[in-house]
RNA sequence: GCCCAGGUAGCUCAGUCGGUAGAGCAGCGGACUGAAAAUCCGCGUGUCGGUGGUUCGAUUCCGCCCCUGGGCA
């Protein structure tokens, strides 16, 4: 076992260790240098002052890249992982279905041919997958990674996903499929109102933090009510357990181009898509019922409007990238929120994305 | 060259009987614990083509010019 990166930090009675932590370092790095009274904008500049090399970062249980759609962190992770011997481990809520390779831009032969890719295509379109059953499987990965002495890299855009690791979800029973089917067809019938209406009447607590609008909370408090009787927001307050145990080593990184750029490369990876047969991969989805998440892949409803005749291609084509753009900015958003303190790589190209994220792991 | 229709937000357009303007889309900001590439909330971002004139006041009316369509030659 290598040894970590320690460097200490006195004000008074207050001592606190800094470990190889890439986000601890970086949320106490203004903290040290202003006792220090030095300027300095990274974290390496925080070991400098302690006379310590960053390549403490490269003990690192567990690497965590977050970005937005088509910010080029997979390309980034992937070249990580060969550098410091990591696996790849899906954090992306669409790139798990087999069957929609393509528009769900999921590495490629040539890709997991270099590095092992787990958690990327290992379930079926028709499959109702979410954040319960992403929890369960990131958790048995690690497990399992943790045996081979690996470094587990998490790459993806589903923020959610990444609560699940670093946060964890509450637990709460499954509700059956038939209660789901009830709960739409009630607020169909119903109106979105009334149907609103009746959930705040059983549980005013759930209600109160939603809007009728909001169809799929407002949905999923009255299934969780009617399949166990307790309203969601107490099952929420239930402990949460993360899949990245304490005691782990994390680092954390967002990956996130200028906006510009982000959009010209969100532009620019459709066009690689339909040159790489994303038509012909809607249309063996386009049966797909509505319900199911697979159906909400980026690009699916625009292409198989235009095989329905509904929409030009180039309708189609402006239509899915706005959708993409939009999705970034939500990913965004979460990310600036969320994971505020993580290490920001915020380059302009590919290349520099790679050697800012390497210059952590030197 | 002449005639007609236009030139208003990034795009498509509405509107102002003269008091400096508003929709959709795009965009931007935000929320978010079992569908999260989902779902929801908030925000007009403008030399009203240019220039003279009339007027207390012109994006609106008039003249000229420029540009874009279409028609006639």
């Amino acid at each position: 076992m290598q040894k970590r990166g320690i460097g200490l930090v006195r004000e008074g009675n207050i001592e606190s260790a800094v470990f190889g932590q890439p986000d601890r370092a970086s949320e106490l790095a203004k903290f040290v240098c202003k006792v220090a009274g030095v300027f300095c904008d990274n974290i390496k500049d925080v070991w400098q002052l302690f006379g310590q090399s960053a390549g403490s970062f490269v003990n690192a249980d567990v690497v965590l890249i977050a970005g937005p759609t088509a910010s080029g962190k997979s390309t980034a992770a992937l070249a990580l992982a060969e550098r410091i011997g990591g696996v790849i481990v899906n954090t992306d809520s669409m790139q798990i279905y087999r069957e929609a390779s393509i528009l769900t831009a999921r590495p490629g032969e040539s890709e997991t041919i270099r590095t092992p890719h787990l958690l990327y295509g290992h379930v079926g379109v028709q499959e109702h997958y979410d954040i319960a059953r992403y929890a369960v499987d990131a958790a048995r990965t690690l497990c399992n990674l943790c045996a081979s002495g690996r470094v587990p890299i998490f790459v993806g855009g589903t923020g959610l996903y990444f609560g699940a690791l670093t946060q964890g979800i509450s637990d709460m029973p499954q509700v059956p499929q038939a209660v789901r089917t009830n709960a739409r067809t009630r607020r169909e019938n119903l109106g979105a109102d009334a149907f609103f209406a009746e959930l705040a009447g059983r549980d005013p607590q759930t209600a109160s933090l939603l809007r009728a609008s909001d169809t799929q909370r407002v949905l999923r408090a009255w299934e969780v009510l009617e399949a166990t009787g307790r309203p969601l927001a107490q099952w929420q307050k239930g402990v949460r357990v993360p899949a990245l145990r304490a005691g782990l080593t994390v680092a954390r990184f967002v990956v996130s181009p200028p906006r510009p750029e982000l959009h010209r490369r969100i532009e620019k990876r459709f066009d690689a898509m339909l040159a790489s047969g994303a038509m012909e991969e809607a249309k063996c989805l386009q049966s797909l019922d509505p319900v199911l998440p697979a159906a909400k892949i980026l690009g699916l409803r625009e292409l198989n409007a235009v095989e329905a005749g509904m929409m030009t291609w180039g309708e189609a084509r402006l239509a899915a990238i706005a959708a993409t753009r939009q999705y970034a900015k939500r990913q965004l958003t979460w990310f600036r929120h969320r994971m505020a303190n993580w290490t920001w790589i915020e380059a302009n190209d590919e290349s520099d994305t790679l050697r800012k994220l390497a210059s952590y792991f030197e």
